[in-house]
DNA sequence: GGACACATGTAACGGGTTACATGATTTC
DNA sequence: GAAATCATGTAACCCGTTACATGTGTCC
């Protein structure tokens, strides 16, 4: 048992371990219905993962033979629940956004102005797949098909804020393709005073009050 | 010159050099201006991914002496404005958010309702400190005060989705504290109309028309 | 019986992280 | 002249990535 230093990533399928012993697919299938829109990882990341928390005897795996093949199964141990509750005591890491659509969008006057188009309706793309992604979970919640009802006030606090940041997203994407397509070309500034007023409404609107959704 | 494959904090470098030449620590000073809001990297980072690209031949290295010390600074080559211009036709990486604090409210019923509106109310801080960093920016930029005015129109469209992303961050922060405030305890799923109430006005609400900003 | 999605991994590399170190400059 | 902060890095580890490989049910 090396007992190295656990990453979020390991906490967190020690979290779903916490729930129920899954195998290893039932545990990529499950990050992709939730964690995978706020920590986002790779799927071959959860093949390895839980090896690690056998090692370190967090979790123990029991290979069940599927034809000839065999799939193992894990599930967390009593050192694991504690190691979970010690992680869920400490402070979380500063979240993070990482967008390469900005940073190409930054120095979009290296390249031209279709392209600059190109990645932010890329974007835009990406996020109503987001939010139609979204919609069909919201809707099995609705209908009372949620697979795991006593977990249902948590989830949909997590959801609220994965919809709120993609139509968020999704508004600017649509207000930057309008901007964008008024400009002569990428490297022309526009009208300076036009620009400041998108600040000035900004901070105008900077109250703490929630952004009214209509 | 291995001509590696690049990735997209060496573009964004690049891009830095292809504005002016800077020293490493200059350009740390820049990334924390406006990349780290959509591109966030350890700084000591930016140390050895310049050397990288004068390895490639994309930036050349200037040495100067500064006391006893040298500092190094960096500028773009001509094979470096190509690559920076390949790159920028290139289709754009999904864009991730990453939040532990998420990740932790996913498995507070293993921990104490204390400790999940503690996380929360450490990511609404954290919210509050980045919206005074771009107040402050923004300031700047109404003021007539900002370095590379002939980028503005680029970098108001960037900061606006960074804004608008904090904004709806915060709002959210805010809400889900209410929230668990009113829970008597984590593992208690409250009411499940009054949740499910949260969901439908999430679908109700989803026009494609933009948030409106009071 | 071929295609295709579902299921289950392994191998190798490298970017990014944290931790450490030390010189210059300013402040008081 | 001590402390704090600005400036400039180095070292080492390892998580996460991409790319690859192969078995298994099922649909037509």
């Amino acid at each position: 048992m090396p007992d190295r230093e656990l990453t979020t990533t390991s906490h967190a399928i020690l979290g779903l371990l916490a729930i129920k012993p899954w195998s290893t697919y039932e545990l990529a299938a499950q990050m992709r219905r939730n964690l995978h829109y706020f920590w986002p990882r790779a799927e071959s990341n959860l093949y390895a993962e839980p090896k690690r928390l056998v090692e370190d005897g967090l979790a123990k795996a029991r290979s069940e033979p599927v034809g000839r093949r065999r799939r193992t199964v894990y599930s967390i141990t009593a050192k694991g629940r504690r190691a979970l509750e010690r992680w869920l005591a400490e402070p979380a890491a500063e979240s993070r956004l990482e967008s390469e659509t900005l940073v190409k969008a930054m120095f979009a006057p290296y390249g031209t102005k279709e392209e600059l188009l190109g990645h932010v309706r890329r974007l835009l793309d990406e996020l109503q797949t987001t939010q139609q992604q979204l919609r069909t979970i919201f809707s099995e919640y609705l209908a009372g098909e949620d697979p795991f009802p006593e977990r249902a006030h948590i989830n949909v606090v997590c959801y609220r804020l994965i919809w709120d940041y993609t139509k968020t997203a999704t508004s600017w994407a649509a207000w930057a393709i309008d901007q964008v397509e008024r400009w002569p070309d990428v490297t022309a500034p526009t009208d300076r005073r036009e620009l400041m007023k998108v600040l000035e409404e900004a901070l105008a609107a900077d109250t703490n009050a929630p952004c009214e959704v209509r």
